[in-house]
DNA sequence: GCCCTCTCTTGTAGATCTGACAAGAATGAT
DNA sequence: ATCATTCTTGTCAGATCTACAAGAGAGGGC
């Protein structure tokens, strides 16, 4: 179109990928974050990530390499989907580098994340990152926001609140993956009811589960359904 | 984190962007397609968009551009948001190319979208491409379908329905969107109170018109808000 | 003019859902 | 045994949704 002859050839640009891993720790919303080691910005906390390893190297590939390397987290059984491209020039200072951010979300607590090949990694409250308490490299407190954000409205429609619990789990700990994404508390009773009543969202596992004191939980398990109807409302987003 | 020495550089990849345009014409879901005029798959239909002009375009500019270019349209007034980021090897034949693909929403029918420089430009009902009646090029089809998810979704908890409808206009006009986008009949009444009830959806706009017979309908305009509490929920997803 | 048709708008009644809370059930701690 | 704790079942008033009746305002045919 820009009256170039047949020799144009279109530019080329670097590509990396980075992720935005979330979980639920005792009943707080966490992001793992890794402190780079080199420049620029060494030192200061970011997402894990890094540039595709060859030219042929597919994204989704990337990230789940990424995910084994630098948070010795297995992509089998976890959650993984693509949130957006960022690739304005300027955000990173070494170039023009093109980034595609994944989502992913971990059950609870599978290990403390630290003493593998990922030793620089944290889990770091979600809520800090937020309100901008610990600061991150480059853009990617825009890209904790936008992963925040996804979960958050998926979590209305979709089962995903499942991948943050396990196998099988109580709907109490089912409530705190709601209470901890939303930021905000839910009537237990009533979130009882309603979660039952969502057919394909949950399905009683039989068995029963102590947590700490009082009567054990019953436990329960994905009901295979992935889109809730009808779906789970949030509280009123923004009170005036 | 590979071993290599420090002389590795990440590898580079060529960049394009893709534009699914959504508009409404006659109460039918459209989006625009033009017909590829080269190599490859030329002759087939495909979604505008191309690489970036320069290794320091900007992906957002070069999707504003590429609307301008191809579809004639201006970016002011529409509403365009990046949907994702399509990069697996093997999706274009002519190498590895990273495809970013943005949502663009018109109001209706503001031109037919041809005589113009984009000649083979085409209106084509959102229903043919996903039941495919009609083929697309490359992965352009996968490309819609996200789009109208997104559409669809969006619709339910944000003003996006707005977008599809000029500055000023009837509720009715407003149904025929939501019907439209998700595949559905609603009944007037009860749409006609629900959205009034949702603040900062909707204001009356003072005037009337006629459409065709019948009384006339009253105008309305934004009412600012961009978020919908409570949400228009769709009816029913999937039937059993 | 007068009726008819068409579409927009308001109203109403029953079913359903929500939100707040009481109270019973099952365990560990004292 | 009693208490504290947590899970689970009920209840009930108010809000919301759905389906439908009916009125309001315009044009067209006779």
């Amino acid at each position: 179109m820009s009256g170039t002859s047949d020799l144009w050839e279109p530019p080329e640009i670097q590509v990396a990928v980075d992720i935005v891993i979330l979980t639920m720790r005792a009943s707080v919303f966490h992001v793992l974050l890794i402190e780079r080691g080199e420049e620029p910005q060494a030192g200061t906390q970011a997402l894990p990530g890094g540039f595709l390893n060859n030219k042929w190297e597919g994204i989704y590939d990337a990230a789940l390499r990424e995910l084994k390397e630098e948070a010795d987290l297995d992509a089998s059984g976890l959650h993984v989907e693509q949130l957006a491209a960022y690739g304005e020039p300027g955000r990173d200072p070494r170039g023009r580098v093109l980034s595609v951010a994944y989502m992913a979300i971990a059950p609870g607590l599978p290990e403390p994340s630290a003493g593998t090949d990922a030793s620089d990694a944290a889990w770091v409250p979600v809520e800090d990152v937020l309100s901008g308490k610990v600061s991150l490299a480059f853009d990617h407190r825009q890209i904790v926001r936008d992963a925040v954000e996804r979960a958050r409205s998926k979590l209305e429609r979709t089962s995903l609140a499942l991948a943050f619990c396990g196998r099988t789990f109580t709907l109490t700990e089912l409530q705190h993956v709601y209470e901890g994404v939303w930021g905000c508390s839910l009537d237990p009773r009533n979130f009882y009811r309603k979660v039952q009543n969502i057919p394909g969202f949950v399905e009683p596992a039989g068995s029963v589960r102590r947590m700490a004191a009082g009567r054990p939980a019953r436990l329960f398990r994905a009901g295979g359904g992935t889109v809730l109807y009808p779906p789970m409302v949030r509280p009123v987003p923004t009170e005036s």
